[in-house]
DNA sequence: TTAACATATGAATGTCTGTTCATATATAAT
DNA sequence: ATTATATATGAACAGACATTCATATGTTAA
């Protein structure tokens, strides 16, 4: 017997319908923590309403802070914390001059996303 | 002068290249507040490692509570607590069987979001 | 050089959120 | 009937997080 095999999942029951063996075949196939850990940071990155509205902005032309904070009404302060995380994520790249800083969007599965949620949104609604 | 152009956005500077009236146009076609909202929420309730791996193992079959418990090695209750989350945002639907409640994926947009963000991360790594 | 401006950032604060714990409900088994 | 099981749920607690405020840095204008 494997080492794998003998680190059985301790099901419900024993005359339970999912058995031993198609749990541990679940959770081969399935996500593993470390890889849900990434995947979890990237959409709780996009779980922020003002973070959306900045990356919607963005995904029509360069802006700067300021004028982010402008067209948000929220403080260059928020606005320039949020880019901070947008940043580290690489969902986001800026480019100085002078002393503005122009972001830009830098990753384009963003928009994907936009989309297949939007189509969410359409269908459980009303 | 109409209302709406009246109503400008105060911009960082005179001299500056995002114009008052090219503001009002990125506003009007970036996402509203309210939308952003109802999107932000969605990808909130992404944004949490048990949540994807519970979705990740409902992608495979319906299950129920205590064998997703068993396989994330998380407490019935918080995986309850979770499916509970899940439901109110019409990603899962249940089905009792018994004492049994047997869940399973509702939404099929969630394994689109999945294949871009895993995209994602492959490009963005390394 | 001063003053004003654009941005960044650390600390503090209030809010949100995920888990645990205790408990309730409902179903199956004895 | 009583006991064990499966799930649900409210309260409480700890940790995460978004904003504000104060401040620092660097840039342009006067």
């Amino acid at each position: 017997m494997s080492a794998i095999e003998a680190q059985k999942v301790p099901l419900c029951q024993s005359s339970h319908p999912v058995s031993d063996e198609k749990a541990n075949d679940l959770k081969a196939t399935a996500l593993d923590v470390s890889k849900a850990q990434r995947m979890a940071e990237f959409f709780r990155l996009l779980g922020d309403s003002n973070r959306l509205r900045i990356l919607s902005l963005l995904a029509q032309q360069e802006l700067c802070v300021c004028d982010l904070a402008n067209m948000l009404d929220m403080s260059e302060s928020a606005v320039s914390h949020q880019l901070r995380t947008l940043r580290s994520l690489r969902l986001v790249a800026y480019q100085k001059q002078g002393r503005r800083v122009y972001y830009r969007l830098l990753d384009h599965h963003v928009l994907d996303l936009y989309q297949s949620v939007a189509q969410h949104l359409a269908e459980t609604e009303a």
